[in-house]
DNA sequence: ATAATAGTTGACAAATTTACTAGGGTATAT
DNA sequence: ATATACCCTAGTAAATTTGTCAACTATTAT
């Protein structure tokens, strides 16, 4: 019931270009060391972002990546389900497979868990990160020297 | 992001020794024919959650599984951490590998997924399932003849 | 112009997990 | 005794995950 690393690296990155919002691209080469992910790994992840329109890329000198939309118009769920698929613990939610869809009693169990996944994947923004990620920061620094 | 069928099939073999409950064992071959699941595979999914004291079984002729303890004291948590392991988004929730456990935002998001999951499969027990599918049945038969 | 930087694409492969299968062993009702 | 049913371990083929590699294309500072 894990997410794949598409999904947490393809987060983390997302994350850091909101963190990054407004100062411009970072490149991959940046992102990829600061969280210690391959490189070329990352950009397939990121491609298929920029494909769904969530971030777009300069290329060239200083070129890199950016959010194509505001962090306050992205959602966790619309990076997870990109790089995922749809966040379902069970394909007889989604497929036809499933003959007794009136009966089957796990299958209402199902829909309870993806409903309370989707809950809040949809209502954490990239904005919302942000923000929590700089009042932990004040917090931590104070009276602590620290590198990030 | 799917539960493997581990998962689901052990929580419906589960539901199935609910909804029999005070009738006797319900044997293998009956349980893994009624919903299409491999006899041997199915065991092994048992035996696991034979050890952990949720099911007992009965040797010999006429034997078979039943619950351990009653519809009611048995949760979809307990069946689904059983076959599935900590239903934890990421790993560096459960593990030591993450280092700036105070400082991660996606950390942030992947706790509040884990405790929206924890919290459907922790409040729904074997007895609600059975009472949902009885519930749905009643329904399904006004009027209609049906071979289950 | 061109060297440096950066993104794109597709093939490929190691490692791991999943979903079984096989087969011998043990207990029990008849 | 024996048919039935659970118990246990090992092996394994296929799928998935998690990357790696190499060649290619595009942009831009100089």
């Amino acid at each position: 019931m894990l997410l794949s690393t598409k999904g947490r690296y393809g987060l983390k990155a997302t994350f850091e270009l909101a963190l990054n919002y407004g100062n411009g691209p970072l490149s991959l080469k940046i992102i990829s060391r600061k969280y210690n992910i391959s490189e070329n790994y990352l950009e397939q992840l990121l491609s298929k972002l920029r494909k769904k329109g969530y971030i777009k890329t300069v290329r060239g000198v200083n070129g890199g990546y950016l959010l194509a939309l505001e962090p306050s118009e992205i959602t966790v769920g619309m990076i997870l389900r990109a790089l995922e698929g749809e966040m379902s613990p069970s394909d007889c939610l989604s497929s036809e497979l499933c003959s007794r869809e009136s009966v089957c009693a796990t299958r209402v169990v199902f829909e309870k868990i993806e409903k309370s996944i989707n809950d809040v994947i949809d209502s954490t923004y990239m904005i919302d990160m942000v923000n929590q990620h700089r009042e932990v920061m004040k917090e931590h620094t104070k009276g602590i020297q620290e590198v990030e």
